[in-house]
DNA sequence: CGGCATCCGTAGCCATCGCTACAATTCACA
DNA sequence: TGTGAATTGTAGCGATGGCTACGGATGCCG
């Protein structure tokens, strides 16, 4: 009962890991993506890809900063450190795997990209690769 | 290009308004799971069903109960409201259904027990058809 | 090369969900 | 029935991520 107990809560516990690491992930990813797309990733290019203020961003910024996820100095434009860019790329590849595998189990592209930026967070190394047996398949 | 950003900047959003509404979902599936089995549903019981302190409890229990979800009244059991069953009918649901669809598709029982927890909130209804889908073919 | 538009930082507000410490209530049983 | 243990509430703290308002920095272009 007490064992139960303790295992199930378990669960909870993981899922708000799952979700302290969110706002990393999303953000490193996404300064991937607008320095691959555009040569330079500024607050401002963030404010508007997540549609919030750049003072939400800014913020953020800081915090990854301090968690040697991202480079920045004031009024300059934010890159990322190895860390960075290794968590974006596994964020990248599990983003994308998640998106073809609702797409695979046919769920609309519209849906499945909304559904899948959610999804991904809460994806653990197992249950991501079940999904590529899947699609391999 | 603008309205790519528009577009895109979407699927944030609206994951931010799943997880509004994580904490009113796993909360009304918990009380109806442990009224269910043991009769009533105390602030005490919902702190060890997640592991968290019963302050925290009783904080969401209070603001639960303003958007109509539970009904409690101080040192008293909770109880679910019409539209609080209703939620907790659809989360229990949609969860059970993510959880087996993670099993169908070959992931351990307890690895899909916990990356369930946080998927089953940004499972739309069209991507829980699908599962649906799958699971009776 | 100076001024102004754009970008970014700071101050300070709110909501949510964690926590500890302590106060109040309830209820079982001595 | 009184009292102490268990339960629940309150006060007050921190972290995170939203916001507006405003001030400072940058840099382009006239
Ligand atoms: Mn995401
Ligand atoms: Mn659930
Ligand atoms: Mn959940
Ligand atoms: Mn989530």
């Amino acid at each position: 009962m007490q064992e139960d107990k303790k295992q199930n809560s378990v669960r909870f516990s993981r899922t708000r890991k799952h979700h302290a690491n969110e706002t990393a992930e999303d953000y490193v990813e996404a300064v991937a993506e607008i320095i691959d797309a555009s040569g330079e990733c500024r607050v401002l290019d963030l404010a508007k890809y997540f549609d919030v203020s750049h003072v939400t961003v800014s913020r953020i910024v800081k915090r990854l900063q301090g968690e040697d996820l991202l480079v920045t100095r004031p009024y300059r434009p934010i890159s990322l450190t190895k860390q960075g860019a290794k968590m974006a790329r596994y964020a990248k590849q599990r983003h994308e795997i998640v998106l073809d595998f609702l797409v695979a189990i046919g769920v609309d592209t519209q849906t499945a990209e909304i559904d899948s930026e959610g999804i991904e967070h809460h994806v653990s190394a197992k249950t991501l690769a079940a999904m590529k047996r899947f699609l391999t398949k």
